[in-house]
DNA sequence: GGCACGACTTGCAAAATGCAAGTCACTGCA
DNA sequence: TGCAGTGACTTGCATTTTGCAAGTCGTGCC
C-alpha cells in the first residue's frame, strides 16, 4: 500500500503536473468542461476539432487522474456525462496564466469566453416509440 | 506581411499557447532556465534527464518561438548560454499555476526552488597552453 | 600524444497522433 | 415495419514524435 510514489520523473509539482495534462489536448478538455460542455459530443464539436480516438482516450485518462469524472446519465445506448471534479476544477487557474499570457505574446489570439450556454443534458424530447420489450 | 494568422487549431489563446509548449518538456526547460541555469549541459543535468536530442530540438523551437536567446559565450568550440527573453520570463505565471496545483493534488510533490546559484558561465580556468596553430 | 569532457548529431525502435471508417444502440419518420 | 439518421465510441493504419544509445567535433589538460 504505502508504497513511496515512483514519481515517473522527478518529484518537482511541474514535471508531474505535466505528466498528466501536458499533452496538446488534455487542458482544451478542461477548458470545455469548465465553460459547461459535458458530453462528448458537445466536446468533440470544439473549434480545434479533437480527433475522436484521442478525445476517448482523454476523457479514460483525465478520470483515471482523477480530474474528471464520468456519470451515466441514460442507460440504455449508455451515455455518461462527464464533469470536472474538484481538483480538475483548480486546473481553471492553470487556464488563466495560459489565457494571458497567449493574449500578451500571440497576436490575434482571444479567449474564447466561457458561454455557460446552460446546456443541459439533451433535451430529451419525447420519445414517441421508443420502448424495449419488457 | 499582412497575411491573416493561420492558427494551427483555432484562435484561442490556451490552444496557441499549447501549440508552442505543449509538450512535456519545453515548460521544464523554461523553469530551469528561470531557475539560473544557462548552459546546454546545466540543462540537460536536470533530475527529470530529458534526452539530448529532445533538448537540443527543443531550444531550436523556443529560440524559434521568441522564448529563449541564445547567445556566443565563447568562440573556439562556439558554446551559447540560454536566456529567456521577456516572452519566455512571462510564463513564470504559468509555472507558478502548475506548481501550486501540482503540491496541492499529487502527494509528494515539491517545489524545486529556485536556487539563485549564481552560477556564472563557466568559471573560465585560465587557458593554460590553448592557442591554436596560426 | 592522448584521454576526457562539453555540446551536440545521428540512428533507430517504440509510442503517440491524426485521419478515415466502422460499429452499436437507439430515434424519427415514411 | 423498416430504413435512413445521429450520438458515442472503436478500430486500422500511416505519419510524427519520443527516447535510448552511440557517435562526432573541438578543445582542455597532463
Amino acid at each position: 500500500m504505502g508504497t513511496a510514489k515512483p514519481f515517473l520523473r522527478s518529484p518537482c509539482a511541474i514535471a508531474n503536473s505535466l505528466d498528466i495534462v501536458g499533452d496538446k489536448w488534455s487542458l482544451l478538455v478542461v477548458r470545455d468542461l469548465l465553460h459547461g460542455k459535458r458530453t462528448y459530443g458537445e466536446l468533440a464539436k470544439s473549434p480545434e476539432r479533437i480527433p475522436t480516438n484521442i478525445l476517448a482516450e482523454r476523457l479514460k485518462r483525465l478520470a483515471a487522474a482523477g480530474i474528471i469524472a464520468s456519470t451515466p446519465y441514460q442507460e440504455h445506448p449508455l451515455r455518461h456525462q462527464y464533469t470536472l471534479t474538484r481538483k480538475g476544477a483548480e486546473l481553471g487557474s492553470v487556464l488563466l496564466a495560459f489565457v494571458r499570457w497567449g493574449k500578451d505574446h500571440i497576436p490575434g489570439t482571444v479567449a474564447l469566453s466561457q458561454s455557460p450556454a446552460t446546456s443541459r443534458i439533451p433535451p430529451k424530447k419525447n420519445r414517441s416509440r421508443a420502448r424495449r420489450a419488457e
